[in-house]
DNA sequence: CGTCGGTTTGAATATACTCAAAGCCCGTGG
DNA sequence: CCACGGGCTTTGAGTATATTCAAACCGACG
C-alpha cells in the first residue's frame, strides 16, 4: 500500500481505525460519475475498472485498478464529484476513508500527503503518455501498448506466457486505446493467428512478449 | 500562487528565501525531456509550453503554463527525470526551488503538500478529459475544445472578442488536439471565413464564443 | 528586396469506422 | 444431458474522415 509507506506503526494503526471495509461482487458499481465524492478507496483484492463517459455516452477506460492501489481519491481534493465511475471486474475487497478522516490523517502525517503526490505524479505521467500515443500512433501500436500495460499491472505467468488475469472484452480494449471493438477484434485475431497471443473466455495471454513490444515500439508486425 | 495558498506570512517568507529567480527571453528551453529533474518552477510573467516527444520525434503539447502556475514539479516526486520539455513562448520570469528545499518546505508546512495534491488532481482530471475527447470526438470538436481551454487560461478581452494572448502556430494547435497542421489550417480558415474567429500574426481571437462552444459540444458547425 | 517560417490549398490515398449479419461460446434452465 | 439464449466476437463491404505530399503563397524582418 504505497500511500501509507514509511509510516510508523502507530500512524498505521490510526489510519486503520477509521477505515471501512467493503466486500463486493463482480460487476458492482462502487460509485457513479458525477456522484458527490464522499470517500477514498483502496483496493485489497480483485480488480476495478474506472471509466469516464461524455455527454453523448461515449466511454473511455481511464485505468484498471489492481490490488494495493487507490481510487476515487482525487475527487476529494478537487471539486468533490467523482469524475468517473468505478465498477468491479471480479469479486473484490476494498477499504475506504471519509473525506474528513483523510484530510485529518494527511495533516497529522505529512508523509501521507507526500506519498500521494508521488502517486498522482506517476498517474499524471502515465495519462500524458497515453495521450501522446493516441495522438500520434497507429491503432495497432496503441493496442499493443494497452496490453503491455495490463500485463505489467496484472500479469500472471502461465505455461503459455503472461496472462492478464481479469476479464477483458474487445470493447474494453477499444475504450482503452481509443478505437472501436471491431478494429480491436480484427487486430487481435490477426495476432492470434500469428501466434503472438492467445485469447479465450475474455482472458488474454501474451505468448510472444517481445513481439508485442516490437509492435508497440516500431509499429512493425 | 495556488501552491502557497493558506500559508502564514512566516511560512511564505521561508519559501521565498530559498527561491531562485529566472529571467528568460522568448523561445528559451528551460529544461529538456529526460534531464535529471533538479528544480520545481513557478511562472510569474509570460508563458511556457510543455511538450512531450516520443522515440520517433512525434511531439504533443501537454499544456501551456500561465502566470501563477507551477511546472516541472511532478518530476521531483517520481523518477527525477523531466518527462517533457519546457520552452518559453514570450519573455518570461520564473521562480524555482531545489528538490531538497521543496521537500523540506512540504514536510514543515503540510498545507503545501495538500495544495499540491489539489493542483495535481485537477491536472489529472484535465488530461483524462482530453484523453476522452481525442479518443471519441472528431478533429473539429477537439480543435474547438483546445481553443476554448486556451481562451479560458489566457484570454484577453479585446473589441473583437476574446484573444488568446500568446503566439500560437497551426502546428501547436495540431499538437494539442492530436491532428496535423494541415487539418488545423483547413478548419481554422473555414471558421475564419464564417466569421467565428480572427487570426493574424499567430494570434487567435474568438469572436463568436458561443459558436465555438456549440462546435465543441455538438460537433455541429 | 530576398529569405525564412508559417500558412493555405489541391489531389490522391490510407486508415480505421460504420453497419449488418453471422458465428461462437458459455452458462442456464428445462 | 441437451437445447436454448444472450453476450461477445468475427468478418465483409462500403465509406468517411483525416492524412500525406507537393507546391504555391503570404508576411514579417533583416
Amino acid at each position: 500500500m504505497e500511500l501509507f509507506q514509511g509510516l510508523s506503526p502507530v500512524a498505521l494503526a490510526d489510519t486503520m481505525i477509521c477505515a471501512r471495509t467493503h466486500e463486493l461482487r463482480a460487476e458492482t458499481r462502487i460509485f457513479y460519475q458525477g456522484d458527490g465524492a464522499a470517500r477514498a478507496y483502496a483496493l485489497i483484492v480483485g480488480g476495478v475498472r474506472i471509466s469516464q463517459s461524455g455527454s453523448d455516452g461515449e466511454q473511455v477506460v481511464i485505468r484498471f485498478v489492481a490490488p494495493g492501489e487507490m481510487f476515487g481519491t482525487v475527487a476529494l481534493f478537487t471539486d468533490r464529484r467523482y469524475p468517473a465511475e468505478a465498477v468491479t471486474l471480479t469479486q473484490s475487497v476494498a477499504l475506504s476513508w471519509s473525506e474528513a478522516d483523510m484530510l485529518e490523517l494527511m495533516t497529522r502525517y505529512p508523509r501521507i500527503a507526500v506519498n500521494l503526490v508521488g502517486i498522482l505524479g506517476r498517474r499524471l505521467q502515465e495519462v500524458q503518455e497515453r495521450f501522446r500515443e493516441i495522438a500520434t500512433q497507429s491503432v495497432e501500436r496503441r493496442i499493443a501498448h494497452a496490453l503491455l500495460r495490463l500485463a505489467e499491472k496484472a500479469g500472471e505467468n502461465t505455461g503459455q506466457g503472461t496472462e492478464i488475469d481479469f476479464p477483458l472484452t474487445r470493447k474494453h480494449v477499444a475504450e482503452m486505446s481509443g478505437t472501436t471493438l471491431y478494429t480491436v477484434s480484427r487486430i487481435l485475431t490477426r495476432w492470434e493467428k500469428s501466434g503472438w497471443i492467445v485469447t479465450s473466455n475474455q482472458r488474454v495471454t501474451l505468448c510472444d512478449f517481445t513481439r508485442i513490444i516490437r509492435i508497440a515500439e516500431d509499429g512493425v508486425d
